[in-house]
DNA sequence: GAGATCATGTAAGTTGTTACATGATTCG
DNA sequence: CGAATCATGTAACAACTTACATGATCTC
């Protein structure tokens, strides 16, 4: 569960309260996270419960009180314990090579138009994760966590361009060697 | 829910029990599925359901009795149908890349320590997809079949490999450019 | 006689999603 | 006056995972 590190993370920059961490987790595109109310106040109150946070209730009359999230030195060492664990490798979910398993049932034009339309799709994700780095202001504190964050995005950039130089080979292929007789 | 049309996929070759089908599920590696029971026999009981498959009970005496799934028309409809469908961009699920948004606490040599290992994680990644590619048997059924399981292989592998290049650059730039002062 | 293979299934738990609920305040 | 913002939370659902349950038969 991930999801409670990522949140340590953004309280170890600053305290925040549930709907500040809410829109953080919506901004940052890369962390893909829908950032949904389920996914953050639930894990808040665990990690308060842990003692890995503290809260300071912040009483505002009439609106729901402002819960403002700090990370204790516990939360800290939960952090930093975590950043340093074994890393796990990466996996790809996609369902379009599912897809293509079992798409030899198609004609040629078919399978071309099928792949075509998954470059397209690819070219559009790369739009909008280029669009992205550009926008996106990488917490700015010192030059090598700058550089760490724009290392995250083009980690992402890099994963759909090498998709997209997959498919295109694999069209290409398809088309020179497996034409029609 | 794609497992369901993967298992319509694997039935398109021919018929299959659930048993069969779990094995089918585990041997295949780029699917990337656990290929446990409750994974396969809920979605064959709703596939059938459905009426996308059909079964024929083989009663054996002591033993469960053996339950042959084949597609139906409508389930080949349904697989088709599945296969030209809209192309979904792919996602990678990378809990490293959360590790590294908050390593600039950590020192110079720990960081390089941790890319280090992830770097090793991958080549092993690497070295497991390379030996699966060669063991795995693709459908040998027509030359672009056999031609497009083969580019699923080399995707899982191209994936890892460009994952790998990444975290080198990432290393090596971190080495000339961020050494400590 | 222990462990793998054949063959079915269920139960409980994790992680994530979308949608629902409430209600004041501020902005265009 | 309607929509967005602030601010909390709950409920229901979806997909997948690990572990449990049963029991014969075949192999070492």
């Amino acid at each position: 569960m991930s999801i409670k590190y990522v949140i340590l993370g953004f309280l170890s920059w600053r305290s925040l309260t549930g709907y500040e961490l809410k829109q953080l987790f919506v901004e940052s595109a890369t962390l893909f996270w829908s950032g949904n109310s389920n996914q953050i106040y639930t894990p808040l109150a665990e990690l308060h419960k842990e003692g890995l946070v503290s809260v300071e209730v912040q009483p505002q009359g009439t609106r729901p009180p402002r819960k403002v999230y700090s990370l204790t030195p516990k939360g800290w060492d939960m952090l930093k314990g975590w950043v340093l664990s074994q890393p796990e490798a990466p996996v790809q979910k996609n369902a379009f090579l599912l897809q293509l398993a079992w798409a030899d049932q198609l004609a040629v034009e078919e399978l071309d138009d099928l792949l075509q339309s998954y470059e397209e799709r690819l070219q559009m994700q790369l739009l909008i994760f280029r669009e992205l780095a550009q926008r996106q202001q990488a917490p700015q504190r010192t030059p090598r966590e700058t550089f760490l964050w724009q290392s995250i995005e083009r980690n992402w950039i890099s994963f759909y361009e090498s998709e997209l130089y997959w498919t295109q080979s694999v069209r290409a292929q398809l088309n020179t060697e497996f034409r029609e007789v």
